[in-house]
DNA sequence: GGTGCCGGTTACTTCAACGGAACCGGCTTC
DNA sequence: GAAGCCGGTTCCGTTGAAGTAACCGGCACC
């Protein structure tokens, strides 16, 4: 049984229109995958987003959705009531996102015990 | 048929210790993923990792990889050779990115198109 | 002894995401 | 007429990831 090397990776290993190029595609990192978990059941509104996401900010709640809807991933309905309303929902575009977020999330339930061992094992170890 | 609003989200709707607070887990957002595809097929060294992460300086892969190492995901090997002799592989852990990295880029495959259109269409209407 | 390779490190700069605080118009209620 | 709700906007500051450029020690080669 040889041990063989695997062959050396050219140049252009990555085409340009190569997906994990363009992963994650949706702008805030850090809160668009919690928002859209928040639309999953429906439409919601601003503020009624705004409790789940403990600690978000008007602005960066609004940005967030802003540039989700850029993507196509949510609508924003205005509603011509008083108080004025505002919905937020998903689109079939940005449903199709739970399947791949599913994946991670189990990934994550998984793995995130062995992940933070590790950290410490590197520490405790050579630093 | 009852159009019924879904319940309001409450204030603890993302547990501590949810999932999806921690991903993605992997420091560096924009290297780590191509990082582990480059590395799907065996054990790299630095410098031929460097080719197919075009335009990758040699700070950026260092931290990426030392960051993935600390997480699990990687292990550095240490040949006392000369020239020195570096290698990268995955790990068990890092190899079980792969799935959940595969959904994502079918997602992103499927659905890259879509997007690109709906940021057209978002600016050619309303801005 | 000068050059180059390997696998980095160091210091500095740039950039986008995120956060904090204040404020806004239109409407209702007290 | 004062206060409050809704759905934001604006300005400013902070932070961390990423990029740039220069340099390093040890060894081999010419």
């Amino acid at each position: 049984m040889t041990q063989s090397r695997p062959a050396p990776l050219p140049a252009d290993f990555f085409p340009a229109d190569c997906p994990v190029q363009s992963v994650p595609v949706l702008g805030s990192r850090k809160w668009a995958w919690r928002i859209i978990r928040c639309l999953e059941d429906g439409p919601r509104r601003f503020s009624e987003l705004r409790v789940p996401l403990a600690g978000i900010t008007a602005k960066v709640l609004a940005e967030s959705l802003r540039s989700m809807e850029q993507d196509g991933a949510v609508v924003r309905t205005e509603y011509a009531e008083n108080p004025p309303r505002v919905e937020y929902a998903l689109t079939p575009m940005g449903r199709t996102l739970l399947g791949p977020m599913d994946a991670m999330c189990d990934w994550t339930r998984e793995n995130l015990g062995g992940l933070l061992a590790a950290r410490l094992e590197y520490e405790r170890a050579g630093r």
